[in-house]
DNA sequence: CTGGAAACTGACCCGTCAATCAACTTCCCT
DNA sequence: AGGGAAGTTGATTGACGGGTCAGTTTCCAG
């Protein structure tokens, strides 16, 4: 029974299923059928908003990655100069950022990202942003902002791949580890 | 042309062209024909002496995980109790481990540990063998040695995958920031 | 010399899935 | 009212890829 207004939800939906369905399978063999049904529509409607399976791929993408900024920016609002490192990595280990949904779904991008173009261009964004986000956190705590950044970055890319390997770490886990390792990072030249 | 004693040249082959293949491909997408063409046999040959897709993706994964314990125990060779840690570092980043080849075939077989019962199987048992040697290897020199092997562990994943996606990211880089992380793991208790 | 095992292949079968299409329904505008 | 736009789907198509099989060649044992 047709609605007006409908894309909007629909593509919401598609989206929301789609992150949902590549979190639980933990592979990119997710079938457009499969995230139609989810989302409650047929996998024609799928297509015709979205014209591609790549198409919404990407967009659940650039909504985890959109999700994640948005994490960042509220766990860093009133936070002073010194605590604003800390607060990117709560941002990453905490809220929505680190379910096992999202994190199984992550690294599917990871993965889309070795073949498919867009993909990689999106990653680097990210990458790029969360790369001087983390300098410019780091600067007023630690001697050497920049390598530290790199480090706990690629810290942060292992815990999550391991969070999607081992149901045994948790995300405070995680959280503490990358806590420690900035710690560290910042407090080893006094 | 038929000759006797083939089986173990031909299956070596495969699992070579495997590794290459997924490793060029950085995708779990590849197909038996295409390995079979790499390695200069028919698709039907691959299939008879593994049996199927997912028997010749093990053998490369146990290949791989094979070379890397190789590696570890050359570099381990008489180094000090002192210098043990870094050794290890210094296999994972060095040798034949850390080839472009070989991380894009070791990212695919994470992604294949997510849905395959063995292959998580073969992880968990990499995983927990490389846990024990850091942390073996960490209690001469690291006030909390379980604690910091996990840690050094996540790093190197992500050194991995990071690796993966951005060219720029040499092999002497990674090595250099996984045994600063290693120094400060150390040293900051004095 | 001969029969059987090992080595090897091309062709085929069959399931799966992305993508398309031709419909049908409901809503809104004039 | 009624025509077009938006919403929606079931059925179909076409490609691709894993797996099987029947058949061919080569080698070796007895």
């Amino acid at each position: 029974m047709p609605k007006q207004g409908m894309e909007p939800i629909r593509r919401d939906a598609l989206v929301r299923a789609t992150i949902a369905e590549l979190g639980a399978a933990g592979t990119l063999d997710v079938t457009v059928s499969q995230i139609a049904r989810r989302a409650g529509v047929s996998s024609a409607l799928a297509h015709h908003y979205f014209g591609g399976k790549d198409q919404i791929f990407l967009a659940a993408m650039r909504r985890i990655l959109s999700d994640f900024v948005a994490e960042v920016r509220r766990e860093l609002k009133g936070v002073p100069r010194e605590g604003r490192a800390a607060a990117i990595v709560r941002a990453c280990f905490g809220g929505s950022s680190f379910t096992p949904e999202a994190v199984g779904a992550w690294m599917c991008f990871y993965v889309m990202a070795q073949s498919n173009p867009q993909a990689l261009r999106l990653w680097q964004i990210y990458h790029l942003r969360l790369r001087s986000n983390l300098i410019h956190a780091l600067r007023p705590v630690c001697p050497r902002p920049a390598a530290a950044a790199d480090t706990l970055g690629a810290l942060i890319d292992g815990l999550y791949i391991r969070a999607a390997l081992d149901p045994e770490l948790s995300p405070a886990q995680a959280e503490r580890q990358a806590l420690t390792v900035l710690a560290n990072l910042c407090g080893d030249r006094k």
